[in-house]
DNA sequence: GATGAATGAGTGTTCATTCAT
DNA sequence: CATGAATGAACACTCATTCAT
């Protein structure tokens, strides 16, 4: 009796790393819409084929590169996560986390902001990728009971802690301005105006 | 062959009201990706070529109805504009003017966000047709020489008074928290806090 | 007010003819399998986009074709059916009506032979399709009740009127040999003698 | 890199039967249009490349494949096969074997008839194949000269002894209708009264 | 012999737009 | 002005087959 064991042709990983990037670049480039599987498959250097040995489809593509991502994001401000210190200086160091993170990652953050106003967003479970999500709402509920932070709904918290991000962080919606170490300082400042008690 | 029955005046202006409100209808229930001409005009109840009457293309189309939204939301909020109020009056009046005019216009609302963060944004000059914009940013200026509102870059303070509201506002950015009345005035608060010296 | 009514450009009874004749022509050429929709567009000689004007789909225009098909042959039968004459004599006018048409349209006859045996068959209600089949099965039964044919389930009686034509008629079952107006006169009295009592 | 363990003898003959079980599994499932190589191996539970070792090409898997089941046929029907028994009972013999054959092998009888009506057929050689209808037409030529069996054309004489059967045995031509051993006899009786003088 | 990776060529279908009426 | 027909180009995806190991 004879057994063969093969090495065979194996998975590229360098591949499925262009097809990310690929899939990245054009999206920001041209889009949502227009990005098409051949226009990233050529952009990777691939056939359209060899796509769907990688990802099951366009779908799959698309998704799995926006949780590939936010993992990204989530590690990086995890980091520097320490739960033992004042309460201002954890949310300033997630705030000040986050913009690093975007300076060094903006097309990646541009493409998390497409595709989480694209209709795509609604087969991602959010809340469950983003663990650092739930440990800085873990530390805001502390502040309210340590009459720190105002007592109000999280939502209410978090459109102040979060949202401004988005609109100082991505270069296109502050055209003409240059964000600076300051004032990402000053945007933390206000930001915590803003909840504090 | 042409045959002239009666006059009506107003039909071109029907045809055209049942685009745009096809338009916005199907981008939000099937998305921008997946919104082609021909079904935007069978839900209009018109030919496709019909459409081309009214439009130049389907850019055109989807400008249009964005630049025809924003005009209206402009418009619904100038009109409570009183520049002989206290600055936090005005800034309250029009932060509710706001929330008023999108809880009335979900739909219109959410196409806009769908739009703005969609390759097509790049095609329209926004600022030019946010008039109540440039008067928001007069106020805010005032607001810094009378050592009322801190002495910050309007990016910064546009920032906490804009970007919160879509957080807010949009359902879908909230699933499972009812916005009340009380909330919105809470939530003013906290822009305010955030902006004021 | 006007009203307008237009003309406009009507859908082409030729251009369906074509994409009915090429779909046939080319079924019995390359088979089943290879009959893309690009090839048939191709020998029809309009767009594929133009087929889809025509027909939902290509499930759609192969069970329309074979329907087509299926009622000129049932029709053909049909012309010739004389309820009046001995129960002999119908069924002898049922089988010289079948020969014919067959040599007649030996082209659509075997484009109904490769559909009958593909998947695709399973789409069609055939019993509907075929209303002189129930004529010849009601026949059958009278001649049951007047003891001239044999008292067996008409699944076997038609077993023998009609499987032996599609052997005999069919000139890729039957290589090398030709039929005549005698073989057929032949065959039929086998297949009577076949059920007859 | 390749390792050697054991020695298994029959190691290739399984994959051949896995693969040739596989081909009739599938296209008797999904249809000869949408049976591919890659959803065969799959099936067998082999790659794609391994049915390449066996099978020169997707054809001659299936005309191989076909031309197995037509010998597997042919072997069941010549082995009850006496020449030297009355015509009548030759005959009979033949198609109680044929009806036998295939109750107990339905999935490969309906292979072939897929198979004998797409244009596959036309590669393979039938006479060649079938060696037992040398024989059948052998007695029929000798039922003639006996003056038992009517002198026609042995295609005549064919198409009555054999194209009913497929009438009567596949389920699928023969909805709501359960043929019984009786009724194997009965349509014998029919046959032979069809042929005989 | 055996494999999963890789692919050019194809699949059925829809697209935005123009044509003819 | 208004239309359904018409289409070349593109779409997402699968094919039969070969490659590299």
């Amino acid at each position: 009796m004879i057994v063969y064991l093969y090495t065979m042709r194996t998975r590229d990983e360098e591949k499925k790393e262009a097809l990310f990037k690929a899939t990245i670049k054009l999206v920001n480039e041209i889009g949502f819409v227009s990005s098409s599987v051949s226009k990233i498959a050529k952009e990777a250097g691939v056939s359209p084929a060899t796509l769907y040995v990688y990802y099951e489809n366009k779908e799959d593509l698309l998704v799995s590169t926006y949780k590939e991502i936010k993992m990204m994001m989530s590690r990086a401000i995890l980091d520097d996560f320490d739960d033992n210190l004042p309460i201002r200086d954890i949310l300033r160091n997630v705030w000040f986390s986050m913009f690093d993170w975007i300076s060094n990652n903006l097309e990646y953050y541009q493409f998390m902001e497409q595709f989480a106003n694209s209709p795509y967003s609604t087969l991602v479970d959010h809340q469950a990728l983003e663990q650092y999500f739930v440990k800085v709402i873990n530390v805001l509920e502390r502040g309210k009971r340590e009459k720190i932070i105002k007592d109000v709904d999280w939502h209410l918290l978090g459109a102040f802690m979060y949202h401004p991000i988005s609109g100082l962080a991505n270069p296109n919606h502050r055209k003409g301005f240059e964000l600076k170490e300051d004032d990402i300082e000053t945007a933390f400042t206000m930001a915590w105006d803003a909840i504090k008690l």
